[in-house]
DNA sequence: GCCGTTGCCGAAACCGGTTTCGGAACAAAT
DNA sequence: ATTTGTTCCGAAACCGGTTTCGGCAACGGC
């Protein structure tokens, strides 16, 4: 097949076969009697190629299988075509369901650029220092996805400083602070769902609706809430501090903050959660006090984590499609990475109601209930 | 600071500052005074440098910041210092709550080696083909860590067939099979806790001991059938073949099967779990017949899910330390891929049982459990 | 005092790509 | 017929490392 012994374009003829199988660019080359640069230029783009030869090149290429090797040409454009993903490990929730699909969904997306992921963890915030400094420094990635975005970000700190390129999962503060006007991210509007949460109990019946929120640390704890004061407000109710409860990070926080409210002299008939995790802990504390879920207490959760199909009764929730979330978060990393504009590269997306048995008309008027939690 | 104007090694005095910051191995060969070969060889360990140089190196290469660029590395050496982990996403449970402490767990012990982790997820068996393919052919990773392997494995089929070192979660059957009898693994030795579970159950009182076990197409599950058996052997129990199930991959899936185990004319008065989730699925059945769990009907878990210490009764299971796995993988991966024999990085762990409240003493014989059950 | 080792290091080739530069070939303009 | 301009491609430099090879100097042995 193969028959060119003679040397036809000066030193670019590999006679050995070559070890371990890899078709190089100086196999097609010679393979196509051209010179590499021909070769690399054809493959990459460049105008200066005519169109015959382009279309030559690449049918040639991908009969012999020709895939260039992205670390080879790193050393040359500086690009590795890989993006990572920084996950902080120093959680209190490390426990998320959520992941696997998240990776599925930023793998897939990374894959279609011909691009790929890695991921790295950092056990604190200093160790998050090193680990990224490393990263960027041995150029093993050309961007980063930062998931839960915290208020102060260390990591968006330093990959600022850094100038290199980064996409958040989650705003901060309406993207508003002047540090991040210019910082691409993806999120989904937590704050429409909390809105929607409390209009929703508002038509059921309710009048007093207490809201448990989560660590103030990550920005979306901030507009949750904003969504959830923004709720009352389009339902004419007066919103009430007492009601408002912040930084339940785990289900038994969940438990905690829901006692609190519920040993109110005016206890909500409904509460709405920041988090899943928040709301499943709620039904201790609503069934220990002898009440039931959706019908003393109407409970809505965020998330859409697995568990919440199996409680009793089953968490009516907001669903948010983690998948897609690692998708576009990958997308819209690779195409700042290529040049767009980072400010441009955002977007928004509605988190899904997931109607099921927590919650439901009040049973009993704040003011019974109250008289009920007493008699416990 | 660095006055060297005059150029003392031919070629290789970069008077310009690098654009980009990056202190590349000429400038640390320049500031050397010495040729980049020496640099090189001295930071790599060669016999043919005098421990003065090297040391001298070595201090100026900490000094200056100096860290080499693995994809520079890559293009001579074949090695691009990262290791892959490859996740499959058509499984029924995909929401595994201990990925990321799986991931912590392998990108510590690879960060330690000054290696770097990268993922790919796969929708199907014949899109991992293509995955991997691509993976090895742009050489992203030089080796894999396949978790949850199954009993005809297509990664391993494909990796064994290109010779890309991987290292499997899981054994395959003993490791009798002729196949794998040179690859390495990590596992939890899960027959060793059904086995123990047994004991445990027995030694509260139980004489009939069911057991639901997971889906076949995984080697875990063997073995744990297999502990299973042996357990009663050990405890001297008639073993049962109407007291075995399999196949239980969901909650759902475990729900069926205890029915099926309650609804038999001698019901077990104790089941043991290959999994937590089919052991919690358990939960609805037993209370749907009006039984109570830890008392009627004891459950024995296995893998620590978070969930199973939030249930009520809170269930007794094997906990596994995930992070753990995850370190002792890429750690024994990297040392494979680094030169030693496969079949020499073997390693078992025992899960830990974690006593909670759903097994106990038997409340009443399997035939009064019948009767009872008959009764509903 | 000569020779063969040995220790130590520099020059250069090399890995697989990309990019710059210059020039051949051809067409169009003068 | 010469000049000018395009189109298209090859040669070579380059990226940041590693590895081969050869050679100089010092050293020990006879």
């Amino acid at each position: 097949m193969n028959t060119n012994r003679i040397t036809l374009v000066k030193g670019q003829v590999s006679s050995s076969p070559k070890i371990g199988g890899r078709v190089t660019i100086n196999d097609l080359a010679s393979h196509l009697c051209m010179s590499k640069s021909t070769v690399s230029r054809a493959l990459n783009g460049y105008s200066d190629i005519s169109e015959s030869t382009r279309k030559r090149v690449e049918r040639t290429a991908q009969k012999l299988g020709y895939r260039p090797l992205s670390h080879a040409q790193a050393i040359r454009t500086g690009r590795v075509r890989a993006i990572a993903l920084v996950l902080q490990n120093d959680e209190p929730d490390k426990h998320n369901p959520f992941l696997q699909e998240f990776l599925a969904g930023a793998c897939e997306a990374a894959s279609d650029f011909g691009w790929t992921v890695t991921i790295s963890t950092t056990k604190s915030d200093q160790d998050m220092d090193t680990v990224l400094t490393r990263l960027i420094e041995e150029r093993k990635a050309d961007g980063f996805i930062l998931p839960r975005t915290k208020v102060t970000d260390p990591r968006v700190r330093l990959l600022r400083r850094l100038g290199v390129p980064y996409i958040m999962f989650g705003r901060t503060d309406h993207g508003q602070k002047k540090i991040e006007k210019d910082a691409s991210w993806f999120d989904i509007s937590g704050e429409t769902a909390m809105q929607n949460a409390v209009v929703r109990l508002v038509s059921l019946g309710h009048q007093r609706i207490g809201y448990v929120g989560s660590d103030p640390e990550f920005n979306y704890s901030h507009l949750r809430r904003e969504g959830f004061t923004q709720g009352l407000h389009a339902t004419k109710l007066q919103p009430d501090p007492d009601l408002l409860r912040e930084g339940a990070r785990t289900r038994d926080e969940g438990t905690t903050e829901t006692r609190v409210l519920l040993q109110l002299d005016q206890p909500p008939t409904a509460i709405v959660y920041a988090t899943d995790m928040a709301a499943l802990g709620a039904y201790k504390a609503i069934t220990e006090l002898g009440l039931t879920v959706g019908k003393d207490v109407s409970v809505i959760g965020y998330d859409g984590v697995p568990e919440s199909q199996y409680v009793r009764p089953a968490l009516t929730t907001y669903d948010v499609d983690t998948r897609m979330a690692g998708e576009r978060l990958a997308s819209l990393l690779v195409r700042q990475i290529r040049g767009e504009p980072a400010d441009q590269l955002r977007e928004l997306q509605e988190a899904q109601l997931v109607e099921r048995d927590s919650d439901g008309p009040p049973a009993l008027s704040s003011t019974e209930l109250a008289e009920k939690i007493q008699k416990q």
